[in-house]
DNA sequence: ATAAAACCTATCAAAAAAGTCGGGATTAGG
DNA sequence: CCTAATCCCGACTTTTTTGATAGGTTTTAT
């Protein structure tokens, strides 16, 4: 029940860009510096997040990364889910899947279903934004997301 | 966050121990068999649950394990810390921790515990009885945590 | 004594996650 | 055009976690 780095990194890099995209887009080696990741590895998480129409980036000179959406668009289930996959404790309470031998009518299921729910709600019911504005009172974010 | 076939089969052979202690102490053997698990796999599955106290065990000929408490009294989230370690998914979140470097005053960190509590509530408000009742309609609760 | 059962430690294998590397494509500015 | 900044991408390696096995030890009812 742990999220992976991915996501706390990709989550990080994301706040970054946001607070830091006002002169226009943000190189990614700017976000590695201040947020203390390696380049090439950050270039994949927001490649995920480019690709999941998230950012857009800028080719060449004076390029960079900016959100394709204005922060309170864009949720952190909507995050969460490019960088893990879809958010469900177990395989079993997707909506869409044939995975049980007992199908719909396992008892279990229900409870599963309920903590999927839960779990999806907390996460969409937060914004980038909400998350910028708690921020405000802080100089730095780093450390904030990062491992121990 | 995705939760361990650990949990899963744990969480299985609790309630199939669960359901078939009325003749006394269930041996382990019995379990796997029904439940289709490696004996020696469910041995440490067991094992933890033993200690953690959720279960007692009767060792000798005509052996085996039985709960230690009334189903009503053992929550889910009881059994899936025992099995996965603390629900928490991220570190961050924890009550405890010196992880973040940023201490107490992390903006994102509100957001992480949110989120611990809400998974934690789910979890702990539902008990091995909740579930065992919800199970009296089906012959066989085989496949209903499989993995696939 | 025997056999049924829990108990224990070490080890292994497979999978997933985390991270690195090197080169390619695009483009602004000179 | 040339250069350098930047995104882009796939292949690879390393590390960590998970799942599982194997083989023995202890306890105890009969």
């Amino acid at each position: 029940m742990k999220l992976s780095t991915r996501s706390r990194y990709g989550l990080l890099a994301i706040i970054d860009l946001a607070m830091h995209q006002k002169g226009g887009p943000v190189p990614l080696r700017e976000i590695a510096k201040r947020q203390n990741l390696s380049e090439n590895y950050l270039e994949h998480l927001v490649g995920a997040m480019r690709r999941a129409g998230l950012v857009q980036s800028v080719r060449g000179p004076a390029g960079g990364d900016r959100l394709a959406r204005q922060p309170a668009d864009i949720s952190l289930g909507e995050i969460i889910r490019v960088m893990e996959g879809p958010i469900a404790p177990v395989e079993c309470s997707h909506l869409d899947d044939e995975k049980c031998f007992s199908g719909t009518d396992c008892f279990i299921r229900d409870f599963w279903e309920d903590l999927r729910v839960e779990v999806n709600r907390v996460f969409d019911t937060k914004t980038l934004k909400d998350l910028m504005d708690g921020a405000k009172s802080f100089k730095t974010i780093s450390g904030c997301l990062s491992e121990d």
